[in-house]
DNA sequence: ACAAACCATAACCAAACGGTTATGGTTTGT
DNA sequence: ACAAACCATAACCGTTTGGTTATGGTTTGT
């Protein structure tokens, strides 16, 4: 099995950067490349060579819209690392304090 | 709060190396260096190496024995990343297909 | 006592990485 | 029609990274 998406997710999110750009996209939505400039602190360029990279991760999808660019979240893409840390990470007990703190936000 | 680990963490698990000498050090217990490196497929300095950035981020500790040193993980420290999976990443909705995997494995 | 085993560190190297500025292609607004 | 906005790509650059070989310090076995 062993997905070789696993090595490009796993890669993707070691940049700290990145990490900010995908959690910004998770809390607040589709955004464009123009507004994650904005947000990231860095060049137009470095932006979209980070898309890039999450691109190929598949853990963002872009929407061309004229002159701008949407990108969105593809949480799914992140599969490979639930799964990694199921297998190798996470104990059950550990599993089961998450599990609580999941239904705390299903009912508040 | 936002633990300045994480992102040793993130990155230590970012190399596929890396991740098999945790992977293996999960699934078959505590090891000596030299086992490891007969594993790993690299030289033994670069074991070290490996080791030392693994050991930054708190996912093994070492214990000397006389001329060998054994390694075993100390899987609280991917802590870090359970959470940021809770927070960013999956929802609750994925998180009920997990549970359903979880539960398959407790009894099989 | 001495040679061998085990490990970490140093020194080094090519390649990958994360950033920059420059440029060009579409698309939009006037 | 034209200038400006938006984005991606190219070209470039310093630093980090993942690997190597060389070396030295302990510890063990004989």
């Amino acid at each position: 099995m062993k997905s070789a998406n696993a090595n490009y997710v796993f890669r993707a999110l070691a940049d700290p950067t990145r990490r900010a750009i995908f959690e910004e996209l998770t809390r607040h939505g589709e955004q464009t490349v123009h507004a994650l400039t904005r947000y990231a602190g860095v060049s137009q360029p470095a932006v979209s060579k980070h898309l890039t990279v999450l691109k190929r991760a598949k853990l963002v999808r872009h929407r061309r819209d004229g002159r701008e660019t949407h990108y969105r979240v593809q949480p799914d893409a992140l599969a490979p690392m639930v799964d990694w840390l199921n297998y190798y990470g996470a104990f059950w007990r550990d599993r089961f304090d998450q599990l609580e703190k999941v239904l705390e936000r299903m009912e508040p």
